[in-house]
RNA sequence: GCUCCUAUCGUCUAGAGGCCUAGGACGGAGCCCUCUCAAGGCUUAAACCCGGGUUCGAAUCCCGGUAGGAGCGCCA
């Protein structure tokens, strides 16, 4: 049989991280066994669906690299007559019956069970039961539909995480599977999607361990053979709390902006919960060989954006700049600056990657070479142009304008000469000239920015530059 | 309250009864290198929740406690 396992995200919101994660594993673990991965939006809750929600993980979705191997994806709310069809079937084999409790009469029934310190569950008031005398329906009432769960033995979910958890069925309540108006719910949808989609291995998060086996009961009522579930833990905020809004970046989108590769965002998801001994950095390739659920942690973790943007520093490094080429340009775009002035962006990754950990870094350290400055960092100039380092840039920009190669070569002999000729540590000359034609003291090495930037801007800087110290001393 | 789950450095983790004087990584501290910022190299501090068992031997197995978490909807 081949594996088959499935993301199934309800739209209610933005895609966030952990179920980023959860998708990643799932993905993982089908790619993993040859198998199939999909998608499937749980939209029965009408109310809080939307169709920006929906975008907004397809978006998500596709800028991570997690895509689903069956298009369109499935929609729960184009599943209707399926589900009907399945809870007339349970009705007719009896292992589903008619409830006419109202929501008031159920609100009433939890708290009086709250107040007995009891665990607050549906009491089979309209459950059926050998020698039992049902209440005439009440006029008017529609009636829910519940699942006539077994009352006696036990369920075991045998978990590929979290190993064999057992829960008494005298523990769980009749769960409703269609609402008064006849629309099924949550619990009722996913076991029989599971089950026409042959998925083999449900991967979704542990607050679902609870759920478990009533969905389990459900599939054995249909005669259906309950898939391998794998509860994946949460992913906590720094702090250990649940993460929400207020811990910054929990949507996947935000990420982008923030600054990290998708390769880079996934690498450090997968390490948290699962790992393979020592490794830190992994491939697509190597997380796909190697991705197990079998070694996913059963305990929550927190997210550590330090670490985060360690691993997408090293992928930064790491990777064939043309891979990163399309996410720095849209960055460049993002902090104003068109891509199309200035050099090619693959040198610029080469040369910046180093010493920056996110593409917003980057971008925002690379704007000189795309357009022109927009003043001089305060500290900088003061610190580096003054009245000496005029006179030693008016000098420099004579020879750098005599220079017939404009190369790194060409430029790193140059300025190393000049220095040299001057008696000076290259330090001395390297600073001025960094904030002459950056506006600040950090750039790559001097030979690399000003090949990259061109003879003309960076004549150009050097000559604003003499001016403005000129005028500063000038001015006192 | 009830049911279920979890517990190794600050954080992510390795650890499948002796290989543990508990390893790696991020972050921290220090040193080296250096044209800035980085990167890199080296060194270093830092953990088995507590208590009982089982065993010749327990971070690892069992029980109890404690602490955290999840669930208990005509939400998903």
């Amino acid at each position: 049989m081949t594996v088959t396992t499935r993301f199934a995200p309800s739209p209610t919101g933005y895609l966030h991280i952990g179920g980023a994660r959860t998708a990643l594993f799932s993905y993982l673990y089908a790619k993993r066994h040859n198998g199939t991965y999909l998608l499937r939006i749980e939209d029965t809750d009408r109310e809080r669906s939307t169709d920006e929600a929906v975008q907004a993980i397809f978006d998500g979705l596709k800028w991570l690299g997690i895509e689903s191997d069956v298009n369109p994806p499935v929609f729960q709310t184009q599943r209707y007559d399926r589900y009907r069809e399945v809870i007339a079937q349970m009705l007719a084999a009896g292992t589903a019956y008619h409830c006419y409790a109202s929501k008031a009469e159920l609100d009433e029934m939890r708290a009086a069970q709250m107040a007995r310190k009891e665990k607050p569950r549906y009491d089979g008031r309209w459950r059926p039961e050998a020698g039992k005398v049902l209440p005439p329906p009440p006029e008017g009432v529609a009636p829910v539909v519940r699942f006539r769960n077994p009352s006696a033995g036990v369920v075991v979910v045998d978990d590929i995480i979290k190993g064999a958890i057992s829960f008494d069925n005298s523990e769980l309540d009749d769960l409703i599977i269609a609402r008064g108006d006849g629309n099924p719910t949550y619990n009722f949808c996913v076991v029989v999607d599971d089950w026409d989609m042959g998925v083999t291995h449900v991967v979704r998060g542990d607050d679902h361990v609870n759920n478990t086996p009533r969905q389990i009961n459900i599939l054995k009522a249909l005669g259906a053979t309950p898939p391998v579930y794998g509860h994946v833990p949460m992913i906590l905020g720094a702090d250990g709390v649940k993460l929400s809004k207020r811990h910054g970046a929990v949507s996947v989108i935000e990420y982008r902006a923030l600054g990290f590769m998708p390769e880079a965002l996934l690498n450090y998801l997968v390490r948290l919960g699962w790992s393979y001994g020592d490794q830190e950095l992994f491939t697509r390739d190597e997380m796909i060989k190697l991705f197990d659920l079998e070694r996913v942690q059963k305990a929550p973790a927190r997210f550590d954006m330090e670490k985060a943007i360690w691993v997408n520093h090293q992928f930064l490094k790491s990777a064939d700049p043309a891979i990163v080429a399309p996410e720095f340009d849209w960055h460049l775009r993002r902090v104003g600056v068109d891509p199309a002035n200035g050099p090619a962006v693959v040198p610029v990754i080469e040369a910046q990657r180093e010493r920056c950990k996110t593409l917003v870094e980057m971008a925002e350290k690379s704007k000189f070479f795309y357009a022109e400055l927009d003043g001089y960092n305060d500290k900088d100039a003061a610190k580096h142009l003054g009245a000496d380092s005029a006179l030693l840039l008016d000098e420099l920009r004579a020879a750098l304008a005599n220079l017939g190669d404009w190369t790194t070569l060409t430029l790193h002999e140059t300025v190393n000469g000049f220095a040299e000729a001057k008696g000076l540590g290259l330090g001395k000359i390297a600073q001025p000239i960094r904030v002459a034609i950056a506006g600040m003291a950090i750039t790559p090495p001097i030979d690399v920015t000003l090949f990259l930037l061109g003879r003309e801007r960076t004549l150009a800087r050097l000559q604003a530059a003499v001016a403005y110290s000129a005028a500063k001393v000038g001015g006192g």
